[in-house]
DNA sequence: AAATCGGGGCC
DNA sequence: GGCCCAGATTT
């Protein structure tokens, strides 16, 4: 709980939490966010749009020296739009999703045909132009000029998320639609003429402290007003994607016991789960451990205890285990101790190596 | 091998 | 507006 100076104004909940954020991301932003960046000098909007362009699913490091080649051969917006596509195409070469590339050079032509040759000061306008969403919309509109709009990118998305608590995927649309209100009314109170500052600053706080993995929360200037830091999920926010379920197999397990209280164990094969390890005998199903069953042992199929089914999860599937036990069986004639196949007594379990939930159903 | 990521496209 | 994809990198 922070003091509260005498006599200072009441302010709700949201409303401290709200100006909280940008008044203390803003400090650190002046004493350690970037502020060398080449469209930061000059600062236009051609030059801005190009660098939220290219900053899309790329690292500042990597954009540097595509932007400084790129301004280079079109240095205005009117100039890119004059370029032919394979023009643009030879700047862009390397950088990756060339998709952008074709939107920009479109972009860029359509400006020149409805806006005079200049990006558009206007939300709806901008967003209309192709390669343009709501974030880069308003990444464009706060850093070009000045002007209060929220942006939402992946390091935004996870800042809000743990500072919020906010759980749940930041891919589904229901907390995406979250975040994007809690980003909306950050912005209200970032001081005027700051909007390009506040903009960047989320961006460098999330690239260089708020990082996905190993957050430095020792040196974040809003830990005190974390949620996700007070609760010790940290490392929780935001909620990864929800992987597929996990494929679901089933095998039988056939625990056959001889009169000397031996358990009949086969290798694994070479290759696949447990491979060479010592295990039961496994079939896919009953149909096939009964045709097992009867080219190896003596007795009669039917007369198994049904053990209870038992649940063991790999990394790539689960696997239900349906054990099958008799007691007192004998081989068939033909069959007898291999390489593949053994009678193994219980003290000598130990020392084989069961895989462990083989184990298990031994030890049940 | 799987998650990530803004925008686009589809309904 | 919800949902999924393309394309490339990262973990």
């Amino acid at each position: 709980m922070r003091s509260k100076a005498p006599g200072s104004a009441r302010s709700s909940f949201l409303g401290t939490r709200s100006s909280h954020y940008a008044a203390r991301l803003l400090p650190w932003f002046d004493q350690h966010g970037r502020h060398d960046l080449p469209w930061q000098h000059p600062r236009s909007p051609y030059r801005v749009w190009l660098s939220e362009i290219m900053l899309q699913q790329t690292q500042v490091r990597v954009v540097i020296p595509y932007f400084e080649r790129f301004v280079q051969a079109f240095p205005t917006l009117p100039d890119l739009a004059a370029a032919s596509a394979d023009e643009v195409m030879a700047q862009w070469a390397g950088l990756g999703y060339y998709a952008r590339a074709r939107n920009l050079h479109a972009a860029a032509r359509r400006c020149v045909e409805l806006h005079g040759g200049d990006l558009p000061r206007d939300f709806e306008a901008l967003h209309a132009l192709p390669g343009i969403g709501r974030s880069t919309a308003g990444a464009i509109l706060s850093q070009a000029w000045n002007d209060r709009a929220a942006i939402m990118d992946g390091n935004v998305k996870r800042v809000l998320a743990r500072v919020h608590g906010i759980a749940g995927w930041p891919g589904l649309p229901a907390v995406e639609k979250q975040l994007w209100t809690l980003a909306e009314q950050h912005v209200r109170h970032v001081p005027e003429g700051r909007l390009a500052d506040y903009t960047q600053a989320q961006m460098d706080f999330g690239a260089t402290l708020c990082t996905r993995a190993n957050p430095a929360c020792l040196l974040c200037p809003i830990s005190d007003d974390c949620v996700a830091f007070r609760d010790g999920l940290t490392e929780a926010l935001p909620t990864p994607k929800p992987g597929k379920p996990l494929p679901e197999r089933s095998a039988v397990m056939l625990m056959a016991f001889d009169t000397q209280g031996r358990v009949l164990l086969q290798r694994r094969p070479p290759t696949g789960i447990w491979s060479g390890l010592w295990s039961l005998p496994q079939a896919e199903d009953t149909g096939a451990a009964r045709a097992w069953f009867q080219a190896h042992l003596a007795g009669d199929f039917d007369a198994a205890d049904e053990l209870p089914e038992t649940p063991h999860t790999f990394t790539h599937y689960r696997l239900h285990m349906l054990p099958l036990r008799w007691r007192r069986l004998s081989p068939r004639d033909a069959v007898g101790d291999n390489d593949d196949l053994r009678w193994v007594a219980p003290g000598e379990l130990t020392t084989l190596g069961l895989p462990a939930p083989i184990r298990k159903l031994l030890d049940a």
